[in-house]
DNA sequence: ACGTGATATATCCTCGAGAATATATCGCAT
DNA sequence: ATGCGATATATTCTCGAGGATATATCACGT
């Protein structure tokens, strides 16, 4: 499931997923690097999904006592909560037509 | 929406489009016109599908009196029902989020 | 003033997906 | 036999997304 801006891709199940280890972490680097990725790929999602948005998704503050980090905004919250919400909903509206239709698949 | 099979991609909206139009055309090259893409674009993703499913969901004949054509197998009819069902009801079942997620989206 | 560890951003480079091209094949009609 | 119009498949080529690398910036401790 994804949810589209224009061209572009504002939430889909990477970028939620790094959204959620945001929010538990409090910093892009450890949030990318507990999903494997490059901090560079991480941080180009998030430029992506702030700029997808009204308002930020993500904040984050350079320097400082703990040497910066990143935080979910209200926003981000919300619409990490929405997304979840909706996935959850689809799986249970689909249930019946997905088993059928995997009864169709090699695998 | 996308229904996968291992790394492949088994169905999605582009897939599914070109089966109903594989349908109402009964050619390939028909369907692949209509759609603006190459033959051999829509041919090899008819070969995706085809090699995820147990039984193939287009099957195409060559030479013949029409000079060849295609066709949607009966479980090809059954797949392309299966997947609409399954987006209207998904479609149905977030209304509410959905709305609520793009007024948080920009456009 | 300087080190530290995080975020911020530009620049280069690689690799592979997909388009383009070319060719083979089929089965009937004439 | 030969042509036709469709499907079938290999091969070559191109281009751009994404990774790797390098560097700048911040703000607080010490």
């Amino acid at each position: 499931m994804r949810v589209l801006c224009g061209e572009e891709i504002a939430l889909g199940p990477g970028k939620v997923d790094l959204l959620a280890l945001i929010g538990e972490t409090g910093s892009i680097r450890e949030a990318a690097g507990r999903m494997g990725m490059s901090y560079m790929r991480a941080w180009k999602l998030i430029k992506t999904m702030n700029a997808c948005f009204r308002k930020p998704l993500v904040e984050a503050v350079r320097g400082g006592r703990a040497h910066g980090g990143a935080a979910l905004t209200a926003t981000g919250r919300m619409a990490l909560a929405l997304y979840e919400q909706m996935e959850a909903n689809c799986v249970d509206a689909t249930r019946s037509q997905w088993k059928e239709l995997r009864s169709l698949l090699r695998d």
